[in-house]
DNA sequence: AATGAATGAGGATTCATTCAT
DNA sequence: GATGAATGAATCCTCATTCAT
């Protein structure tokens, strides 16, 4: 009926519910993170997918809740990661220098949920700081609520913990975009010389 | 028609061209910054520039070529208040202080351009990375060949000079991005904490 | 671009303004009145209007405005040919005679705006309702006050003056709708009768 | 899955077959007349009914065979309640008189039957008219059928009786809505304002 | 038979860009 | 040169309908 494209015969085989959820989760993250969230269309997404685009809006009211969506799941992918060290037998400096370590780790491994979170920042875009609360800014807040305890335990110089996080935020997404983007940067050197830099934190 | 709308009678006298150009990308860099890029649309960039819509496409090919002007005026701003640093006839120490302070300054006195340079991201959009040319890296460059010279000089701990660089400016920001949306942030503080945390650079 | 239709080549002559206007209305009232607002859409407006779909959105916000424009101006038509009987010198009967007449004539002789202001009845939608205060609510009050002058000047039998007008439209419908959709009725049988029906209301 | 919603666990027992039609056709009489043929979405209507969509696609083909039964079903109920009437064993007066009465009640009773069939005028949709045997014009016919008798046994003035039917219909509809939407109308008050307008019909 | 997840045609609307005046 | 009316490709989203379970 007027939609019979040559080529391709869409014969998507039926896959059960939450191998589909993935895949629509996998698109997304796909498009969203190669063109950004205002580049990248629905339709591609779904096409990417295998689905139809209704499906997508089936599951997620807009674009907005599917981007959030995709946020969320990296954030919770990365605080599953994380949270293994928060309940480690170790002292501060190693779990410190874990916590670094999977954090560089977990978006190197996974570049897309760096474009998508850190480069993309959904923070720009006013809904959807309202849509996922798990921005920067609360990872600053865990990190931040770390450093507080090294500072009470004694293990950590006196300084502001917000601004510490922020610091540890920003240098560690300087490794991430040179290991990402960058040519041939050695991860321990530049771990080392992050270690150099924020070592001034250090008592 | 066109001249008959009520209200407002435009009498939107000729200015002479700089002044027009001007006027142009001061609406630009004011909505770039507001909406971001895509928020934006260019209609109200030249009601806010009291021109022609035309007249913005007689200067720039595209949206595009008017965003990166925009970038490319707020790198000149800054370059020019930088290059006068790189002439003065202190130490290396001096310059590194000195040269913190201007570019946080910049960029807190002029947070349109952080939004436009750092928060939208240029490099973003794949387009976009194409015409401006990668303006943080392009700093960072210019950082790095500062840190180089007091590497050279021994005033400077060796590490790999780009990295250190990125580092620096990554901490910059964190700086800045306090001072304009936070609430109350000394800058002294920051800029103190900073230093402390940067010190692990020196020997 | 991609845009190059075979066939008739888009050579759209530019016509001044107003007549611009008057095609997109023209157009417009076509459509609704063929296909009835829902069934109708402006893509073919603007193909009729042989403008851009744009062209269409910059005078009117949205659809619905455009649908109010054309019912808008059916009444307004409709009220310069009436408003002239008002102010004749001529007595109640007289005047009702020819308000009847010339109601019925306006709409046998313009049936499409039958459709757009009673078969499509606008005020079913709340919307439009509120955009466009011409409905039949309007025209009944009107034809009210008119009655409520022959019951006051003793020409006119007592009645609630409110039915009655909507009575007088009521018939005056069911003659226009004869004279539409009918296959010759006699425009003057029919309003004989009608004024034997009517005639009930009189003394 | 599907069964796994959170809330309310639609314990929706089955019902025997011609339950199952009415709670469809009562929930879609309900939704087309609050919202209108192309406002209201036919997973509203199966909610409503509580059955599942596809349940509604099995008895009727597509949404406009939906509404045509429910108007449907709206004619017989009306038909039932006049034809009683036909049979009664009175004259042509008391028949007319039954006649009216009994038609605007059966609209003032079922205010949501009016707004399907009148307002929502299925006639207006050129696929409904099809469809729908124009409701309108079956019931002006029985009308006319009643008046040509009147006429024939001399009861009724000479009038053309299709015409007098529609007037007849017209002049009932005011009633009618005067009673569903207007503000403490008198229905004795605009029966007996109709009846001394009809009156003109009689001898 | 009943269901409701999946589908994708269809449509309103936006907005960068062009070009006649 | 300046202008802004005109354009139509592009895109989000809806919803009637289908069909595998």
């Amino acid at each position: 009926m007027g939609n019979m494209r040559s080529g391709k015969s869409k014969k998507r085989q039926v896959l059960p519910a939450p191998a589909r959820q993935k895949m629509i989760l996998d698109a997304a993250l796909d498009e969203f993170a190669r063109f950004g969230y205002d580049e990248c269309n629905v339709d591609a997404i779904a096409e990417k997918a295998e689905i139809g685009k209704g499906t997508i809006y089936r599951q997620y009211p807009s674009k907005l809740d599917l981007y959030a969506a995709v946020v969320k799941r990296g954030h919770d992918m990365l605080h599953e990661k994380m949270g293994q060290i928060a309940h480690c037998d170790c002292g501060f400096d190693e779990k410190t220098r874990r916590g670094i370590k999977e954090f560089v780790d977990f978006f190197v491994t996974n570049p897309k949920y760096y474009r998508v979170i850190f480069v993309e920042r959904p923070d720009r875009r006013l809904k959807l700081n309202r849509m996922v609360p798990h921005g920067e800014e609360h990872l600053a807040q865990e990190i931040a609520r770390h450093i507080t305890h090294g500072v009470e335990s004694g293990e950590f110089r006196a300084v502001d913990p917000h601004f510490a996080a922020l610091s540890f935020l920003a240098i560690a997404k300087v490794i991430i975009e040179r290991q990402i983007y960058g040519r041939g940067h050695s991860l321990d050197a530049d771990t080392r010389a992050a270690a150099d830099i924020l070592k001034g934190i250090h008592k």
